[in-house]
DNA sequence: CAGTGGTCTAGACCACTGG
DNA sequence: CAGTGGTCTAGACCACTGC
């Protein structure tokens, strides 16, 4: 009985007692109650039932609806919130994690002043150098999950700090998610791209995985951060996924570390 | 009366109850009964009352041991689990994090091979290129938390995969904890360096923090390297800890990325 | 003051390990 | 089988927020 939760939401849940009773020939896979509580919140963040930055109900809700005691909606929420999708507020309740919230912006850049003082240099200048649609090349279509020659979006910006190219990004989104977006769209949003991802295309980016190399600059690299081609340079290439392991976009950034470091804590 | 815990170890845990009688003018730090656990099962850690890959006391015994319940002692483990100071085993017990097993073997390197797995290439070759003790510079100091000219240990090693020099590390030590380490030692001994400090000398590192940058090598690095000067490396400074955020070590090295990249994950 | 998340308890039972 | 960690519950109370 490891098929606890069908598809509708309001369902008792059901204890997995007798262990004995299960496919022959093969583990029953034991999957505590909280996580399948997990599973059915998981569902309801993913299916857009609340909102980024808005409040999903409240714990002793939750247990009602699902039919089980506070103490088990808590600890799957512990976890959601351990992955940062969710985020709790003592006195207020728990709300949905979102890119756009001041003190967890750039949630994903880890590269910082070497002051260690990321709100000593003000906020980014961004340049969006171009942006079209395009066929999906081998690799991008590999990273993206998607088939070569599947339409997808390719940008490029640079971002500089005190007026100086510290980074520069190309980047690749799957065509259907992101279907309208335009280098004027781009261009004008102040905060963010993942909060702009979230607010006009309902797409949250969840956790990211990074390949760091060292590697020089090609001339049109150089040329746009106004650096020699012997200058070493960060070369960073992420993949963001949102729910469900699905990757949705494919960066690949250039960073300047002559002033800069990428910051990493090891636990 | 958020002084809970004073030094002795058997002793009733106190509720802080009137949060009124609190310091005029201050805010009574309020800290729950289970971080003061965990604050006291630190403690033993650092005072070596169990040493790294033993058990440390069942739930039960330390919930009787600190007079709460169960559930307060499992809670404090939980957050020691998650900071990896601690692994937890069903069935069998919870024990001290060590660096000497095989499945968390090099928990801070975070380069790997570009196929991304990897047990492909065997283990790394180790090549101790010098040894030797000597003063602390300025920055070494500021990093160890030392004065300026304190003893500290120096070393200098490669590391070769499939016989290919990819790594290339200078590492600084504090002269007193480490006393009596030699290049003998260190290239006698067979599997990470962090497993030796912690057996040779109850050295135990937790947590690490880590700089990247891009960068050319100088005539020495490249010749220890076999590559040109102008091949860009992967700079990352590193500095260990073990408890209490004490620096134990600083960690300076230089990565070959055209066939491994450092693997980061983001959340 | 009511409503939220956060702590703490005591007890029952389950899953896993090893003798 | 006993001993360990892991789950789940019900209930009491605390800390924090906002009305």
């Amino acid at each position: 009985m490891s098929q606890a939760f069908p598809s509708t939401a309001d369902q008792t849940a059901s204890r997995q007692g007798a262990s004995g009773a299960a496919v022959p020939g093969q583990t029953a896979a034991f999957s505590p109650l909280y996580q399948q509580i997990k599973g059915l919140i998981l569902r309801s963040l993913q299916a857009g039932e609340w909102k980024p930055g808005e409040a999903i109900p409240s714990e002793v809700d939750l247990a009602t609806r699902f039919h089980v005691s506070q103490g088990t909606v808590r600890k799957a929420i512990d976890e959601l919130a351990a992955e940062n999708l969710v985020m709790r507020r003592q006195g207020k309740g728990t709300f949905v994690a979102t890119h756009a919230e001041q003190h967890v912006q750039y949630r994903f850049l880890k590269l910082v002043p070497d002051n260690g003082d990321v709100n000593s240099e003000g906020p980014a200048q961004r340049e969006i150098i171009d942006c079209k649609r395009l066929r999906a090349s081998a690799d991008v279509a590999r990273a993206l999950q998607l088939r070569t020659g599947d339409a997808v979006l390719q940008a490029r910006r640079v971002l500089s700090f005190a007026g100086k190219p510290t980074i520069l990004e190309d980047l690749w989104l799957p065509g259907g998610p992101f279907k309208g977006l335009t280098a004027e769209r781009l261009t004008h949003y102040h905060g963010p791209m993942y909060a702009l991802f979230e607010t006009e295309f309902g797409v949250r980016m969840v956790r990211a995985e990074e390949k760091i190399r060292a590697v020089l600059p090609d001339a049109a690299q150089s040329a746009l951060l106004k650096v020699g081609c012997d200058t070493p340079l960060l070369s960073v290439e992420r993949i963001a996924y949102t729910y469900n392991d699905t990757p949705m976009e494919l960066r690949r950034g250039l960073y300047l570390t002559d002033t800069h470091h990428y910051r990493n804590e090891l636990n």
